[in-house]
DNA sequence: ATTAATTGTGTAACCGGTTACCTATTAGGG
DNA sequence: CCCTAATAGGTAACCGGTTACACAATTAAT
């Protein structure tokens, strides 16, 4: 590998005026910048980022914590950030956390040995001062960790009560709410938004909601209980589309069919909800536009740009499909 | 943040001893190592790994270069890089090439500039120059880029004759295939696999065969072009699974039943297949398992550990759904 | 008791950049 | 023509670690 100090003795200059053409700081003849330029090309010199990093305490690369990429939602999370990263010239080291506190912490810990720039993460368990003990720029997505803290989360609670509404329009008469894990803030939201819609309709009682814990096992199992339970049950409101995914997949067990008999709704807008059949009616964040966001928050933060406002909620949409 | 000076001059000694104590390595007195242990736990101190990586040479991080992380194939790969990589004491750099080699080598260039370890990489451009010039080990998964370098594959033929003749053996006469991208070995060699069994066969002619592209939309076209075509066949392997759902949402449009009057079969195993109604029967390759030998094998390679072999080819393994 | 080998610790060079500071030259203003 | 300001470029300190080397103090061997 060629150094700055062969690019230097090839051009016959120093090695800080090798720096300074690079940079194109402080004051360069333009005979020198001429000569250095070309021993650069010649030797195709690359600067070496690691001493750059360690100079200027920040390595050009952020970091993604989220639960676990191999949920859809985060993925596409993923690929918008990593997307918008590399357009502003950064790299993304990705963390799957698991959700799991001492998971996320080490991660923390290490990115800041690494000088990573910032942080976006995705996190329940996250303390506002494990945050700010960092010292680094940290973007909260999808959950708010604390007041104060830059954040990018949608709409939840008036997504939730869209979605409810609209089953009532569509003629559902007893709808049940399949929610997300307890404690998790989306999951609350979601369900107060459904709960504000329905907690004053004649029919409604505790029993229809119940827990599935946002992934598709428990959903299925909830679901089955809940049908059991009320077969009177014609709409489902589920808290992500995997949940619904797994809703449907049991009105087929049962012989229900979906929308005729049954009408199902979800929240996330991953793309698996448009290759199933039938189609996902759901509600849909703008996840891509979500990472975007994320992402360029986080750099403003990083390159101390002046930001309008650190908290941002996304609208949300209904797309109507055919499971309702 | 505290560096090493500090925790020397909290304990008493030198620069020199506490790098000792933190690396285990030299001589210490067992005296001034527990001083020493003292002085870090005090200050919690974290050892920076920058500094650390201009010395070495070797930032613990390696690159992961992949098409898209939006792939399910590749989605599920990147978590089981990634934990592996942590076990290991690696974070990851994730990296999407969108297949573009401009896009690659840039990504090469950087990584490379930032001491990753070692590239993790599946690319249908790259050549074995590109690669070699790094210096730094490289495994190449799913994709082979030349002999001689460490690889990672599945019996993509073997996967491909075992499904057709799975077909075959369903009672299907009339065997169609929609295939995936040209140029790319892997779509190359599901074609291969495909063409061997029904070669032979009456039947069977070129128009048979018809490119999806490795993607849903391609495959939907292709499908429907292959079905009106020729409406007389009764089983299409197609070469991944996303073209496989393709093409059974293209035949729901049709009205065929499936797996009654069509059968399906894809190659993958990716989650979602077992998520849609019919569940697809599938040649399910062990992803996740691809991503920890390749990282296994990567950080072997990377750690000079001794090697058995630098070329890994994963059996496969035909599940049986709803969708045949 | 003397010498060699082992153990313990500090000093300083090094990894490959960036930049504060210094000196020299040139240009512009009065 | 002299003085100040702007321009040009070199020297060396610094970022925070690691380690070669030197030297001192023990310990073991003869």
């Amino acid at each position: 590998m060629t150094s700055i100090k062969d690019v230097a003795r090839i051009a016959g200059v120093s090695v800080a005026t090798v720096s300074r053409v690079l940079n194109d700081k402080g004051y360069v003849g333009q005979r020198t910048r001429e000569k250095v330029e070309k021993a650069i090309k010649e030797t195709s010199y690359k600067p070496n980022e690691v001493a750059r990093s360690l100079f200027k305490k920040q390595s050009n690369t952020i970091g993604l914590i989220v639960p676990d990429i191999m949920n859809p939602f985060f993925t596409e999370l993923a690929r918008a950030v990593e997307d918008m990263a590399i357009k502003l010239g950064y790299n993304v080291i990705l963390c799957n956390s698991d959700g799991n506190g001492d998971k996320e912490q080490a991660y923390l810990d290490v990115l800041k040995q690494k000088y990573v720039n910032g942080i976006i993460v995705s996190s329940n368990t996250l303390t506002a001062q494990q945050v700010e003990e960092l010292n680094i720029p940290v973007v909260s997505i999808d959950r708010e960790i604390s007041k104060g803290l830059p954040t990018i989360v949608v709409e939840n609670k008036k997504g939730a009560m869209m979605a409810t509404r609209y089953l009532q329009s569509k003629g559902c008469r007893n709808i049940g709410h399949i929610r997300g894990s307890y404690g998790v803030v989306n999951a609350e939201e979601r369900y107060e938004g459904y709960k504000e819609v329905v907690a004053n309709e004649p029919w409604f009682r505790e029993s229809y909601v119940v827990n599935g814990n946002f992934d598709m096992q428990s959903s299925i199992e909830a679901t089955a209980e809940l049908l059991r339970l009320h077969p009177e049950i014609d709409g489902i409101f589920a808290a992500n589309d995997i949940m619904a995914i797994g809703a449907i997949k049991v009105a087929h067990q049962l012989g229900k069919k979906v929308p005729e008999e049954l009408a199902v709704i979800g929240f996330d807008g991953i793309k698996l909800s448009t290759v199933m059949t039938p189609e996902l009616t759901t509600i849909v964040q703008p996840i891509y536009k979500l990472g975007e966001i994320s992402a360029e928050m986080l750099i403003s933060l990083m390159e101390q740009q002046p930001i309008e406002n650190t908290y941002c909620k996304l609208d949300v949409e209904l797309i109507e499909r055919n499971s309702t």
